[in-house]
DNA sequence: ATCTTTGGTGATCGGTCGATAAACTGGTTC
DNA sequence: GAACCAGTTTATCGACCGATCACCAAAGAT
């Protein structure tokens, strides 16, 4: 039936980027997908959110797959800056001051729902990316921070973190670190001023480490046993 | 071709079970699936766990949603115990004894791959239930962490607590889990011994709230404020 | 004005998913 | 031993997913 004249069909409207731009609007907008829906978010959602057709996103990733580990890196090295190791480290300044301006500065950085959950979605997948972001947060910044507090404890700094001191870094920062997922994932309600929870939590820990330090040698003869 | 016969195809064995077995079968594998690969996980998965076919579940769950819901309550409500709360009040014992017993059976309640991996999951789903834990967290453990904490440090227990005073125990409470969190899902190297982690953070906890205890009320006049 | 390049579309394939309907079978009851 | 019930399987449906291919049209080059 109705053989002549194969029907033209109303094309939907092209709008055309430079490949670079393109390119970089699918990283971008599936970056909010994945955020929001987890990597099972589908490739033709994402092509919607571009006013694409779906097939386009094959001429600039090979797969899928490509294009979360895109996603991954942008994400992950984004943030990233290299003043901090500076910053923990510079004496001429309070070790407070240092640590206040340094938590500020870091939980703005990953302190929005994209990259929290982009963070908690590639962690739960065990991805080699989050390892490594795991053992960098361990070695750029934790290890630096033990070493700061030694050093304004009057401590020796040369020795590497003990596994007990890293742990009480982590704990620390862990407890900032889970403020940001309270507030952006599970969007429950938190003290709105940010600062002041630092501020707060920064307090316990320098008088928690310093005390600590205080009898330092008899832990760890005998570490403190606590009944269970 | 071949119309006559209907070729009598080898069925598979069948292992009966009474209805409440394998309905609880279904949740307790579902739970194990959906803990590895996310609520993504297929039905037929995890048919094949069982060593059943995939439509056997629909005469067991009316969809895979409800199934779901299961998991939730049979994981969230699981390792919730009632003596939680007394054990935390009892003022007859150390509150340094009490936090401590109470943190080392809350972990060991919570710190599995399966319950912090379900938990994550559901977080990032935004799920009623998920809200609903936290928020019991909130006023089942922390508001009475603090009322106790208040009680030790000789102030008044009577109003609720502050927003300050809630966050900095969110803090430590989030340190605690995230230990979880690196040991179990990120498999990352920790400190073995969890009960000298929980005594270590307890003794910067409690030693930080001491000291934010003493100037309390200058606190409450004039909030420390930090150089940004 | 035409050619060439390249960003973009339409159509479609094989596979997987959740879900349904119907047939089959082991065990219990009368 | 016939009838029935409950647990299980086979077969299949419609929707969706990632991926591929041939074709199309807008911009730059000649």
């Amino acid at each position: 039936m109705n053989r002549k004249a194969p029907v033209k069909r109303t094309r939907a409207k092209q709008t055309r980027l430079s490949a670079d731009d393109r390119r970089s609007e699918f990283v971008t907008k599936a970056t909010e997908l994945f955020a929001d829906e987890g990597f099972g978010g589908g490739t033709r959602a994402l092509a919607r959110k571009l006013g694409v057709t779906q097939p386009l996103l094959y001429r600039y990733f090979p797969s899928k797959d490509d294009l979360i580990k895109e996603v991954y890196r942008k994400v992950y090295l984004g943030p990233l800056e290299t003043g901090w190791e500076k910053l923990l480290s510079d004496r001429s300044r309070p070790l407070r001051v240092r640590l206040q301006e340094f938590y500020q500065a870091y939980t703005d950085a990953i302190f929005t729902r994209k990259w929290l959950r982009i963070y908690l979605y590639s962690g739960l997948k065990g991805l080699d990316i989050n390892r490594w972001y795991v053992g960098m947060v361990k070695d750029k910044i934790l290890s630096r921070i033990i070493r700061e507090c030694r050093h304004d404890a009057g401590l020796a700094t040369q020795s590497r973190p003990s596994a007990a001191e890293l742990e009480l870094a982590w704990v620390f920062h862990g407890g900032i670190f889970y403020y940001g997922v309270r507030r952006y994932i599970y969007e429950a309600p938190v003290l709105e001023d940010k600062a002041q929870m630092i501020s707060d939590a920064l307090d316990v820990f320098l008088a928690g480490f310093e005390r600590l330090a205080e009898n330092s040698d008899d832990r760890q003869r005998a570490p403190l046993k606590v009944v269970v």
